[in-house]
Parts: structure tokens; C-alpha cells; sequence
DNA sequence: CCCACTTTGTGCGTGCTTTCACAAGGGCGT
DNA sequence: ACGCCCTTGTGAAAGCACGCACAAAGTGGG
């Protein structure tokens, strides 16, 4: 969702196998601490519920790193993923909002541990500023600006509630954030060179719901109920 | 396809839709709450970032709600959307695991108010079990199968250490819960009647770090050489 | 009543994604 | 060295999704 059309010609990876490249990382990297030296495609698949040809082909894109007849070196296709996804450098990031979601956020593991560093936590409340979360001091919103140039953040996390998302946002593009991850309910408004990727909880709730209702209406039998007519 | 000319709807909406029509109704609700009756396509494609004729042929899906010359009126767009998504009954969530995530999508406003209603909190830890979170004592994991049952719950929300997501996730579907959303940074193992969405953070601030690394290099002017294709 | 204008609904071409199927390549036992 | 068995990498085909462009349908003014 974040490609434009108006973009030159891609030559590089596609986007839906970019998308997978962390569910195959995150599968290599368990094989990795369980000393398992290689893995074949069809278990790399099997462990990351994908097809094994999907999977094949998602990693062609990077190179032939595999060995036929005897599968994939775990820890250089570690090493051949994590450079795809420019995760060998360490990316600063900035989450803004310190509420559940940004103290959620703030503590989530996954984060500090593999190629992203949490460089500030900012909010605007007088009763959140100045409180310790996660090992950091929580500074005032007003300091966004000085906060980005210093720590070379460049990846931007919006948590805040809806109505403050988009001033937010545009404060970040205004001193060079290009990339951003936005949990507010909201459509961010963009240029064309910044990326932003949308995570809304109840967006996901609402998708299982349709599953789950066309799922109890065919158990009840009550195919279709053309009730109104306009 | 095969669809039946007798009949005026095709009831197969495709996925990617379905994953469009919250973003809509978001966006109607809205509209709906600033008294506006009726919307063009057009308009609503701006306020939702889609393409227009995207946005018209989704909603074709539905049905044809539209009035030519005019556009569609808001609050039965609205009914028809929730009516499509199963909002218009109420489904009963459980939230297993109520640490840092757990309390953030408990005080989540986005679930309650859209046909969402938190049944049950759970926790296995001593020190989280009898406390209250959102207006709700947080019960312990044992009680899932009586929650489960007497509350029917029919959405599980995992947000447990991934350790303990697999175990979880089969004890909801031994009692029958057939849709999950799962937090956990694990991919979950489930028969094929049941819907699992994922939703993980760190993936996606990977998928934003290849971008911005693509970026940065083409900022940067790097050693990488760009080969044509034949 | 008629005409100009607006907006929907959709046929169709295009490009991306997934999956199948298999040739090519490599290891291993004998 | 040889042949068997395994697995990769990739053409090719099928399936989806997207967006253009336009006919159909409805509104409102004169």
C-alpha cells in the first residue's frame, strides 16, 4: 500500500515477498539458537505457513543462496535477509504518544533487540513528561524537532490519539522523518516520498468479524436475508 | 465469477475489500457525525486514501446503494457496511494475556464502541490476576474455558509472551473459538476452520527500514551497481 | 419536455502474485 | 566413478487486484 503508480520502473524486490522476509527471519533466527546449521525450503515453509515454491521464489530475489540438494545455510541466510532489510545498521525511532500503546511500545522487545534503537518517547501531557518508561526519560513534544536532528531518528512511531496524529506527522516529515508507523485511527496525509504504514486494531477486528459471522451463518442454514428493497 | 444473472448480488466480497470497508465505514462515521447526508465516491476516496473507482467497484460488491447524479447516502451506507461486516450484531472478545499490549488494547476505545464488547480479561501471572484494567478484574487463565463458554466469546485476542501464545491459542479453539487475533510474534499452528489475523510490530518496522534503507542509498549514491535485466 | 451536468456501476486491459511442475545441480552411498 | 535421491531455482499458467474510461441513470434548470 505504500508503492504509488506514479513510481519509475521497481527492478527491485517485490513487494509482498519484502513483507515476508521478517516472518522467514524471525523463523531462522529460532532454527539459529536451536543450533540447527541448515533447513530446506520446505521446512522453512512449513514453519512459517507458506508455500514452499512461494517461499523458494521470495528467495531467489535476494540471490541463489541455497545449496540444491541440501537446503539453506541458517546463518547466512540470517545474514542475506537481514542486509536486504537494512537491518545490518541500526535505525533510530521515535515514538510519540506515551500512552498503553506507546508504553506497550516502548517495552516491546522485539524492538530494541534487532536493528532499532528507541531513541526518544515523547508526549505532550504534563503528567506523562519527565516519567521513566523503559529505560528513558519521556520528554516534552515540544523537543520533537531537537530530538529527530540529535539521535538521526528516521523512522517515526505515531501513537498518539486520533486528533493529534496528523499535526504529529507532519512535524516529523517537516525535519525529515521519511518513514512512519501509525497506530492512530486516522488517514495520515503524506507526500509522495514518505512511507507510512497503517496498524489499526479494530480494523483487524472487523475483518475477523465478517469471517466469523459468514462462518455461523452458513452453520445456521439462513443463507441469504434480502430483507430490504430499497 | 459464475455469477448468476437472476441474482443481483454475488455474496463472494473479495479479501481485499473486506479489508477496505472498515477503513470506509471509519470514514462515513465520521461524515455521519458532522450531519453530512450524503457522500460522492469521490469525496469518500479522498477522506480514505483510495482510489475512487477502487472505492465504487468495493461497494458494488454490496450491492447498489448508490443514487447516480447524487452519490450515496451516508447512514445507509453506513447500515449496509456494518450490516456486511457483522457489526450490526455484538461479538464477545476475549483478551488473554494482560501485560503492556494487553492493558493498552483494553483501553482501547476503538473496541467497545463498534459492535466489539471485552468479556474477559486473562492472565496467568499471580500479580496481574485480581486487579481491575478498563473496568474489568482481570481473571486467571484457568478460567478460559468457563469464560469461554458462559460468555461466549467468540474472538480471542492473544497477547501473551510468545511462548505461551501456541498453548493458549489451542485451549480457545478446543472450546470453540474460531477467529483469533494474535499479538504474539509466533506463528500459530491452527486447523482450517479457524481465522487467524497477526498483527506484529516489529515486522512492520521492518518492512519500513527496507524502504528507508533504499532510500538512504539512493541518497547516498552507494557501491551498488544497478543491472538491467536482459 | 428537453438538455446539460453529475455520478454511479462496470467492461476491459495491465501488471502483480501465487502455484504448479520440472529441469538443473549437488551430495552420498556403494 | 556412478547412479540415486534430494532440493533448488524458475518458466509458464492461472488467479487477483487495480484503475481507466465510458455508458447508463438520475438531477435540476429553463
Amino acid at each position: 500500500m505504500t508503492s504509488r503508480p506514479s513510481r519509475p520502473r521497481d527492478r527491485g524486490i517485490p513487494e509482498a515477498t519484502v513483507a515476508r522476509l521478517p516472518l522467514y527471519l524471525r523463523a531462522l533466527q529460532g532454527l539459529s539458537e536451536r543450533g540447527i546449521p541448515t533447513v530446506s525450503s520446505g521446512e522453512l515453509a512449513a514453519a512459517t505457513g507458506v508455500n514452499s515454491a512461494k517461499l523458494r521464489k521470495d528467495l531467489s530475489h535476494l540471490g541463489s543462496y541455497g545449496t540444491r540438494g541440501v537446503g539453506y545455510d541458517v546463518e547466512y541466510l540470517i545474514y542475506q535477509i537481514s542486509r536486504e532489510l537494512g537491518l545490518t545498521q541500526d535505525w533510530s525511532v521515535a515514538i510519540i504518544g506515551v500512552g498503553n500503546l506507546g508504553r506497550a511500545l516502548a517495552n516491546y522487545g522485539g524492538f530494541g533487540t534487532r536493528g532499532f534503537r528507541i531513541a526518544a518517547l515523547l508526549d505532550a501531557a504534563p503528567e506523562v513528561v519527565g516519567r521513566r518508561v523503559a529505560g528513558l526519560t519521556v520528554r516534552h513534544i515540544d523537543s520533537l524537532e531537537d530530538v529527530v536532528s540529535n539521535e538521526d531518528v528516521s523512522i517515526g512511531v505515531i501513537a498518539t490519539p486520533a486528533k493529534a496524529a496528523q499535526g504529529v506527522c507532519d512535524r516529523l516529515i517537516a525535519v525529515g522523518v521519511t518513514s512512519i508507523l501509525n497506530f492512530a485511527p486516522v488517514v495520515l496525509n503524506v507526500p509522495d516520498h514518505v512511507d507510512v504504514r497503517k496498524v489499526d486494531l479494530s480494523i483487524e477486528l472487523q475483518i475477523l468479524a465478517f469471517h466469523e459471522q459468514r462462518k455461523s451463518a452458513g452453520r445456521q442454514g439462513s443463507d441469504w436475508v434480502d430483507v430490504l428493497d430499497a
